[in-house]
DNA sequence: CGAAATCGTTGGCATTGCGAACGAATGAGG
DNA sequence: CCTCATTCGTTCGCAATGCCAACGATTTCG
């Protein structure tokens, strides 16, 4: 613990303990998972998101990414010619790429979400009502956000 | 406990919000963090945990970074380059190159790690006791890990 | 209708990722 | 001592991302 994180808000404690957990327990599991499944950092966020039902535009995945959009053209390139992802047209605006999961792609995407459930063992090993409080607060936090 | 159970347990769901904070929240904080020092995410993620007191050899770099080591020398290159990093012998393997910071890197380093101290609004947002608490929690669970 | 803005792509260039191979140095076994 | 395997950091070649500038195709604004 630093004396920086000691001397502020339990908040920016909390926020170290949440980094440390995330950088030195998360980062060589989720290299680890991208390897497995033969796919790099960035394709996987990219699965992650998309879906089969609602197609987003390309601005909208760089934005996930927080990335240009030149980037882009590159990941969505590899995952099409995986076949799991393909480009529709916007009906809307001839511009626009529409980008969506084939049933290929939903598959590989439902392990992948399965597989980044999974808590670590930090957190598995909590008490029960640790875990809950945890849940609870973290929901607390996220639904303002 | 089987997989079924713990994909169920509070711990679960707590993971999930987290990695929706980490994910959503951290990532474009970290991304403009990384641009505003001039420095690539490997290089903040080298510098936050290198001290000029105690220098580590490249293989454990490697390791916080969870990559192959001949990333390391690329890595170390850029930043010895702008005097932050400096690559000292070891006395007691002479194969061995030690990474510690220079007075600038240092200085660089506490910025950074100052800055990501900082929380993020979803965070702050959350009532005192609510923040104890999850400092508490995490505590907790970093100290098992 | 014409000009400005937007969208996705392409190009060039830098950085990081991996695997294989390498010299230098260390350690183990004879 | 003297091999011989192992380890450490580096180099090389290649793929994949990162940015930026520029571009055609389109849309929107004046």
């Amino acid at each position: 613990m630093s004396t920086a994180a000691r001397t502020q808000s339990p908040a920016a404690e909390a926020w170290s303990l949440l980094q440390t957990l995330m950088f030195d327990v998360q980062r060589p599991r989720f290299i680890t998972l991208c390897s497995e499944f033969d796919v790099t950092p960035p394709q996987l966020m990219t699965l992650r998101r998309l879906d089969a039902d609602t197609p987003v535009p390309t601005s909208e995945v760089a934005r996930w990414l927080t990335c240009d959009a030149s980037n882009v053209t590159g990941i969505v390139d590899r995952l099409e010619a995986r076949g799991l992802v393909e480009r529709r047209p916007d009906p809307g605006d001839r511009r626009v790429k529409m980008l969506a999961l084939t049933d290929e792609g939903v598959a590989l995407r439902d392990e992948i979400v399965r597989r980044l459930a999974m808590p670590p063992e930090p957190l598995a090993a909590l008490p029960r009502a640790d875990q809950r409080a945890l849940r609870d607060i973290l929901r607390l936090a996220v639904d303002r956000g």
